[in-house]
DNA sequence: CTTATATACATAAGAGCATTATGCCTCCAC
DNA sequence: GTGGAGGCATAATGCTCTTATGTATATAAG
C-alpha cells in the first residue's frame, strides 16, 4: 500500500474479499486490480503482498497452484472451501469497523 | 484499539480530529469519547494512545499542559496553532482513502 | 479498614504488517 | 540490445499496535 499509509491490516482483507469475488487470481493481477478499483490511489507494494499471500496460504485460508502462461509461471491463488464463512465474518467485521471508524471521525457515508 | 486490529495508523487520525473538535481534551477523555462515538467497539488501548500522543507532541503537532482536577493530574493536549491546515489534509486524505477502500471491498457507503 | 473500581499517566517487551531495496527471470517493442 | 511490462520472492528496517506492568488518587462497598 502506497499512496496513503493510513491503513496496515487491511490487505489481508481486501486479498480475500477478491478471491471471494474472482474465483482465482495471482499475485500481479490482484495489485492492479486493486489500483483499477481505486481510480490509482491504492498501490499495493509487491513485498507486502507476497508476505500476505504466503502467510495467508501458511494459515491455511489459502492454496496456490503455480501455472505457466505465456513461458512465464503464475501462481494462481483461490479461498480453500473451509473458509468461505470465515471470509464472510471478517468482511462483516471491517465493514463495522470502517462504519465506527466514520462515526468517530465525523465522515458521513457518502461524502 | 482493541476490538478488531484491522487498522493501525488511525490512532493518529482519530487524536488529531477529536481535537481539532474539541479544542482539549486529556488521555483519558479521548479513551471514553472514542469509546462512545462507536457504540463500545472501537477501544483504545492506553499503552497506543499515550506512545501516540508522546509522538504527537514530539512531532510538534500538539502541546500538551498539566493541571491539577480533583487531586489527580490530568494532561491536556490541544493543536498547536500551525497544524490545523495540516489536519485538514490529513482528515481529506484520510477520508478518500476509506472511500477507496470500500470500493475495493466493495462495501457500499450507507449500508 | 480494606478492597474493588474508576480515573489518570507512563513505559518496556514483543509481535505484526508495511515500506524500501534488491534479485531473478521472461516476453515484447523499439 | 535495451527498456518496460509482466511475474515471483526475500531481507532489512521501521512504525504502530498489543500485552503487561507500574505508579497514584478518589470513591463506593463491605
Amino acid at each position: 500500500m502506497n499512496v496513503n499509509p493510513l491503513l496496515k491490516g487491511t490487505l489481508q482483507t481486501i486479498i480475500l474479499k477478491l478471491l471471494e469475488d474472482n474465483t482465482r487470481m495471482y499475485g500481479y493481477e490482484i495489485t492492479q486490480k486493486v489500483k483499477e478499483d481505486s481510480a490509482g490511489e491504492l498501490l499495493i507494494t509487491e513485498g507486502a503482498l507476497y508476505s500476505a499471500l504466503h502467510k495467508l496460504e501458511g494459515d491455511g485460508m489459502l492454496k496456490a497452484k503455480t501455472e505457466i502462461v505465456d513461458g512465464r509461471a503464475r501462481k494462481y491463488y483461490m479461498l480453500t472451501p473451509k473458509e468461505g464463512k470465515e471470509v464472510q465474518t471478517k468482511l462483516h467485521e471491517d465493514r463495522a469497523f470502517i462504519i465506527h471508524l466514520q462515526n468517530v471521525l465525523n465522515l458521513k457515508p457518502g461524502l
